[in-house]
DNA sequence: GCCCTTATTGATACAATATATCATTTCGAT
DNA sequence: ATCGAAATGATATATTGTATCAATAAGGGC
């Protein structure tokens, strides 16, 4: 527990199982869409499951090359495009980091809560902010085909834990 | 109109001259703060207002060069953090660009709508969104003390210019 | 299994974005 | 005029993300 690295709640995602079997599901899926499930799109997906929690692509590509020394970010980055054009896989701008999608079944538009803390990040699919958003979009105007919303905050355990912050302050961008 | 890089509503921004004004009023509040309202401060956002719309950080150091050479990336990204804590730049994670705030009277929660045709940028200060995202917080157990929302679309004008895209898709993340 | 087509990778280089450090300068107050 | 805090200039470097193209490997038809 006196680890210099900031503590990750890892591995309390809520299943790693029935994402593996979202991942077989993804394995006929990708044969009929003529992509392929390649070793490398495999151990990414792997890295992020074995994490839960989110990796920045380079943390990503350093874990990889322990299992084979070849890895190039590029490498790296394209098997992440792969993954978020199929939906498995998020990109949070605000830390410029992936994480694996908690809902891989269909695509969706989805919020990310994330604590300055912790470090651990909640996908939520919450229809109030879809709804919100979309009509704010119509009044201005625009046909919106890209959600983004990311929440930063503390969560839970964190505030339990005495870790509160300063949170008195209007939540700005 | 047959420029090779796409059209930019430019200059289309609500008002310059009350953002001129605001910027008075910043000249005041920094003396109270104990900070400066430096050269340097007021060259980026004068390029900004010129600008009129979104500039990544070396869009601007290439602005600010041609004034004085001696600019550099440090010095554009101290002045946009300084802008940003003031509230008033924006960072547009998605298309790593910074941009006036339009109601830089106070500091807010706001949503940025970016059309993907002509890079328009849009502020919006939507209590809809903002009471959903504080309430899927609040069900979740986060305190959220910073709202990322960034909706990406095609604007009215777009549309009509029948540069409408495929937008029978879904909005995902 | 073997061949063929094509998606994917490996390797390398590079572009774009962002920060660290520290000596020097500037600003504003005394 | 002098002093101290804040900001800049200059330089180097870290981090994040792409381009290119030859070599490879995956999957489908035989
Ligand atoms: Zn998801
Ligand atoms: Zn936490
Ligand atoms: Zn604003
Ligand atoms: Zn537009």
């Amino acid at each position: 527990m006196s680890d210099t690295v900031p503590m990750r709640r890892a591995a309390q995602r809520p299943d790693a199982e029935s994402q593996l079997r979202a991942l077989e599901r993804l394995e006929t899926e990708c044969r009929v869409r003529g992509c392929r499930l390649t070793r490398q799109r495999r151990a990414v997906l792997r890295a992020l499951l074995a994490e839960g929690g989110a990796l920045s692509a380079y943390e990503l590509l350093e874990r990889l090359r322990r299992v084979d020394s070849r890895c190039t970010p590029a490498g790296v980055y394209r098997a992440l495009e792969f993954w978020m054009t199929a939906g498995v896989v998020h990109r949070l701008q605000s830390t410029r980091s992936f994480i694996l999608c908690e809902h891989p079944e269909a695509p969706h538009p989805g919020q990310l809560l994330i604590c300055r803390e912790c470090g651990q990040v909640i996908e939520a699919e919450d229809k109030g902010v879809v709804a919100a958003a979309i009509r704010l979009g119509e009044r201005l105007g625009f046909v919106l085909d890209r959600h983004l919303v990311e929440l930063t905050g503390v969560c839970g355990p964190c505030r339990a834990q005495g870790r509160a912050g300063d949170s008195g302050r209007s939540p700005t961008t």
